[in-house]
DNA sequence: TTACGATACGGAACAATGTTCCGGTTATCA
DNA sequence: TGATAACCGGAACATTGTTCCGTATCGTAA
């Protein structure tokens, strides 16, 4: 593996250029913002777009990278510091939930079934899935949790929960979630 | 009010074709098949759909009016039927996910901050807030329900939660909810 | 330094879909 | 029956995703 050369240095200054740019563009129109506007922030076209990111989620994972494996480290290290396992998948989910609504749409991204995004969903799951399991895990062995549900189910409920438009007080997806949480601890 | 003449007798077959139409494309394509598909079905134009149901949320509606008027109508009746205004509000809420998980597609609709769908969300809300509210106060003031969430809040939540690829036998949205709903109890 | 092959670029071109608009048609009524 | 208002169909336009190819640039070897 590891196979072909290494890319030529103009391309490797598109890619950074676009990655500023489409992490700009994200900001403020969202991560569904169409192809163009992120080729016209960065400056190139839109071929060089599909070049360097083949799908619209190849785009989102790269800039967003960072921010998923903080959360995947996350997990351990609050599973470790702290006594109780069902505070540490709060305290998990909060980091999760904090993510999702300030990234404009990203939530509403993650399971939708369309656009090129599918690869998102399975990037999130990939990275993020074994560690609410878990966590997850941890708490049921410490008889903090009653139901029997599984991690994938109750990251996408909470995934779900956090689609919504910004800005709206009278819908907070931090309460509904914690009530999901709260429900987890038996009826 | 009642201003206006009646329509034209071609008018009136043609918003019943679109009627059928649009129920049997949603079947198959979702709420949000294109319009050309739900014209071709109905044998008319485009512009004829446009001039009976301007935006997309009213076909919808138009459409899947009589359900959603069954479930209004299901909420007092619910009450005063059973002892536990708690055992109430999950059987509405049962009768509203089922509507839900039945429509490929409504949930995500509803819930969609574009493509016409804003009135979609109103309609929803507009007929159902009310029952559910009263539901949930009912609830509340027998004491079943520990949290103060608020009616509007509740049912963007579950909504939500109801968004999804159906066939994923590894997501139920009515587990989701019932927990939900179990955490209504209280911590 | 220059020439050449590989690589990457930009944007035109095509496809899918939403939406508007208008010339022609039809229903209604006097 | 004829006038007219309402209505119809679909062409035309706008937006966005995606592909493709002629051209420009980079890296390298002579």
């Amino acid at each position: 593996m590891e196979a072909g050369r290494s890319k030529r240095s103009d391309a490797l200054r598109n890619e950074q250029k676009l990655l500023a740019a489409a992490a700009e563009v994200f900001l403020v129109s969202g991560v569904d913002a169409p192809i163009r506007e992120i080729a016209a922030q960065a400056g190139v076209g839109t071929g060089t777009i599909y070049r360097n990111f083949p799908t619209r989620a190849d785009l989102v994972v790269a800039v967003y990278r960072h921010q998923v494996e903080a959360c995947v480290e996350a997990g351990p290290r609050l599973l470790s510091e702290l006594e109780s396992p069902l505070e540490a998948l709060r305290q998990w989910v909060d980091l999760f939930v904090d993510f999702l609504v300030t990234k404009h749409g990203l939530a509403h991204a993650m399971q939708s079934d369309s656009s090129g995004f599918e690869a998102l969903h399975g990037y999130f799951l990939e990275r993020l899935l074994p560690v609410c399991a878990d966590l997850l895990t941890a708490a049921t062995k410490a008889g903090e949790i009653a139901s029997d549900i599984q991690a994938y189910e109750l990251m996408r409920g909470i995934g779900n929960l956090c689609i919504g438009r910004e800005g709206d007080t009278t819908y907070d997806p931090r309460r509904l979630v914690k009530l999901l949480l709260d429900g987890l601890q038996g009826s």
